[in-house]
DNA sequence: CGAAAATACTCAGTGCCCTGACTATCTGGC
DNA sequence: GCCAGATAGTCAGGGCACTGAGTATTTTCG
């Protein structure tokens, strides 16, 4: 009695959208470099020499799963880790010549993947999926992050 | 050079907006209970008596996952698991009174805090929203499990 | 200069999520 | 009745994701 539909739930779907997207990304992009891991080596490919927080704020990560996730990059050799001379703090990464070959060829293959995995959509409901989900993430997250661009009101 | 630009990758967008729903989730639902966690609640509430297996299809979760997550519920006392007397590999599971009482509970907060994630966007967008991200969704589960409904061709 | 506040990172703990290997039970065909 | 195959569940192992507490370093301000 009285339960609910969850195929109304955005956090339903939006749990259901990600397993999905796990399980082509496994079959079709990489069994050894995650989705994450490539978000981060991505950001460095375009951004060497970035420190952690900020590379963890670029692809959307907290402190903790950024360090995690550049620890592995670090272990398989994709990454380099120094400290800042100019900073003690902080550690500066860029990718290392493995990890940018490795980059280039996941490109390529994510590309494919994706392709697959928009295939039930046109090409203008695929820009609606991004701008709608884009909208709905952003909205949240600037809940939690309250006014950093642009001026404060007064 | 040669980065790619991740607003327009679905795996990236779908895992930042399971992020964002997990933070709203976390604030404006229950530390205690996880979105998976009232999932199965739920699906135990519409159709109590279901087996371990089968709670996970309707949820999608895997058989793992299932197991831990029910686990979790029968440890706080929500969920009543008791050994199948016909087939001696099942587990039968029903939600307890404290269970449907935390389902009924959350039920009203969910309902909030999908007002409050969704009110970025129209009442069409929604419907939008929800059909794009099904579509999607479903047709990476079917390359996963082919054509079980329905007749095979022949 | 020196203490307080801010910042970058680490670590422990919890939970979700998958795969692959294993155990127990049931079913179907001989 | 028996055995092979299918099925339900468990367990080990790896990875993502968060919070809260703790450490080291830098910045700020009196």
């Amino acid at each position: 009695m009285a339960a609910v539909d969850l195929t109304t739930h955005p956090g339903h779907l939006a749990r259901r959208l990600q397993q999905a997207h796990y399980l082509l990304w496994n079959t079709m992009v990489s069994e050894e470099i995650t989705s994450p891991q490539f978000a981060v080596l991505n950001v460095l490919v375009a951004e060497p020499g970035l420190d952690q927080r900020t590379v963890g704020e670029r692809v959307g990560l907290d402190r903790s799963t950024t360090a995690e996730v550049i620890g592995r990059l670090g272990r398989r050799g994709l990454l380099d880790k120094v400290r800042d001379p100019q900073d003690g703090r902080r550690f500066l990464l860029r990718a290392t010549d493995e990890g940018e070959r490795t980059h280039r060829r996941l490109s390529v293959r994510t590309a494919r993947m994706n392709q697959v995995f928009l295939s039930p959509l046109s090409a203008e409901e695929r820009t609606q999926f991004f701008e709608l989900i884009r909208r709905v993430a952003d909205a949240a997250e600037h809940l939690r992050h309250p006014a950093e661009p642009s001026a404060t009101p007064g």
